[in-house]
DNA sequence: CTGTTAGCGCCTTCAG
DNA sequence: CTGAAGGCGCTAACAG
């Protein structure tokens, strides 16, 4: 591949030069610079960024790690971050977690020796360990969705037990008396706090807290969500509603109850967390919290950029608002 | 940041070893090993990828550019990709078009300037100029999905002339007569090849192709098919079917449709290729074509790896089996 | 087993 | 306006 100093030995000068040229600095003579771009384009040079990183100790690319691209809400806040990134002449490289905290290290190690100058991470480890290698090689980062206990660190969010809360309200107002939690972790914040919302409305209607209506897995994903619905269903007797911690879950839990042969909303209602893409899907089903998620993108972005420019350091927490959309599912 | 002088400055050796321990390499004292491999740990060492790609010209990275990951269809793709390289230990390095051709040729380049190993497209550009940077870089690539005209590089799509064909014909097997047509671009291969299979499925079986019920344009997105369709019935009879050319333009038909109050499937069918996430979304809409999109990203990803690493150069084009799916809309 | 020496491609003083 | 020299962090012969 073509270097620079086979521009400069092609045009007779020396590398500093060809580099002055490239970079566009001033004090080149309009003659040299002219022969310089001349031959930059008949061979077709392309600067090789790893070098000048090397010396820059800039690589101009973030990482976003999330759990899964192919769920909507994943997808809008990586489109969200990358618009805003691209804006401000970044690139972004992205990782996918699958949930599972072994690849969520390892993305967050290759990055690192990347070198990448900052990442966004929407967490499945709840182990502060997570975020060490990143706070060691003072790389900035700040934290998605699901928030890390104790990381006094830049997130942004939504007030998960506020929605919680609202949503089950909700269903409580419709007359529902047997809600049932499905969940995906006792671990992750924002499950911890639905389930709390969940709690705290019921209390608050004077409604009881039933463990057989609580069924919390490990992972937000359909399967899960499926597997708990027909657990709970051998176990106690039908609920009339089913908060579904997030649309994953959500899923799992119409299909379990679809082969039950119980309808949905006539039988039992389900409301959840998210939505599957807002606007292309022709009839959205489920009554759900919709978490503005691109801007949840753009507004960690917008924090990172400034941390590693304006290297301030300071640790801000960005609550977003949401929406409850009621659909057809309740 | 902690680099390979300053471990070897602690432990006494000089970078060399360092660097053995580091790679693994053989000959180096257990002991010695030891103690530097204490030293990697307590520092917090990690690698700069970067200054080793320098070395070593390999960068263990591949680009992905497809138009928009907010699709399922392409994210789906990604996925697939993604599993794919990971397990090769490569990491992936993403870009979304947004269907601009002018962000599409911007990325490539940045792409070129990190020195990824490969990359995989989904081009917007129908023109050979696009791909022309990553040859003469040498810098091994496969398209997916749309391919170009006239570049003999390797390929992974389906027949979407044959699917095309197969599933106007379904309309016509069920009686439909008039059947419109929505797509997105008289350029892009895909869409050409679907015009062409829809139009001889109506000659095939007699059917006029009539102009009213062709409108084309220029970008497979929501907005156009709704735009289109407006258009299209401002200016012809009502179509007892239409074919849109992917799924987001079919969305685009269905609300311009609801607009002026035709139902769906009653008064009018809709078909289209492409689905919105099958499986999670709770009851499909739309009768259409199912790509395989996750095998296409695997088979993209093990071609493109057979080239950097075999170093074949080969184009292969790869065909994939897609389904038709009946649904609601017919 | 271990260290010295040369780069990889580029940028940045510091002298002309 | 231009060039020489040094260095970014790491690898790879080549000598010990």
């Amino acid at each position: 591949m073509v270097t620079i100093y086979d521009i400069a030995r092609k045009a007779g000068v020396s590398i500093t030069t060809v580099s002055r040229v490239i970079n566009n600095h001033p004090y080149v003579k309009d003659e040299t610079k002219e022969k310089i771009e001349k031959l930059l384009k008949e061979t077709g040079y392309v600067p090789n960024s790893n070098a000048s990183s090397l010396v820059s100790k800039k690589t101009n690319t973030i990482a976003v790690i999330l759990p899964d691209i192919t769920n909507s809400f994943f997808a809008n806040i990586f489109r969200g971050a990358e618009e805003r990134a691209n804006s401000q002449n970044f690139t972004v490289i992205y990782g996918n977690t699958n949930e599972d905290s072994e690849r969520e290290k390892q993305y967050i190690n290759t990055f690192i020796e990347k070198r990448v100058d900052g990442v966004i991470l929407d967490p499945i480890s709840t182990d502060l360990d997570i975020i060490k290698p990143l706070e060691q090689n003072d790389i900035p980062f700040v934290l998605i969705d699901r928030n890390i206990k104790g990381a006094k660190k830049s997130h942004v969010g939504i007030h998960n037990k506020k929605e919680a809360f609202r949503i089950v309200n909700y269903l409580i107002e419709q007359g529902k008396k047997k809600i049932a939690l499905i969940s995906a972790s006792e671990e992750l914040s924002v499950y911890k706090d639905r389930k709390k919302g969940y709690i705290n409305a019921l209390k608050e209607s004077g409604l009881d807290v039933e463990n057989d209506y609580i069924k919390i897995g490990t992972k937000p994903i359909k399967e899960v969500g499926y597997n708990l619905t027909k657990k709970m269903l051998q176990s106690s007797k039908l609920p009339d509603a089913v908060f579904a911690a997030n649309n994953f879950l959500a899923v799992g839990v119409y299909n379990a109850l679809k082969d039950l042969d119980y309808r949905v909303p006539e039988d039992i209602s389900i409301v959840c967390f998210d939505d599957f893409d807002t606007g292309t899907v022709i009839s959205p089903f489920f009554t759900s919290i919709i978490q503005p998620a691109s801007k949840m993108g753009t507004a960690a972005m917008d924090l990172l950029l400034d941390k590693i420019e304006g290297g301030d350091n300071k640790s801000e927490q960005i609550y977003l608002k949401s929406e409850l959309c009621i659909r057809k599912s309740t």
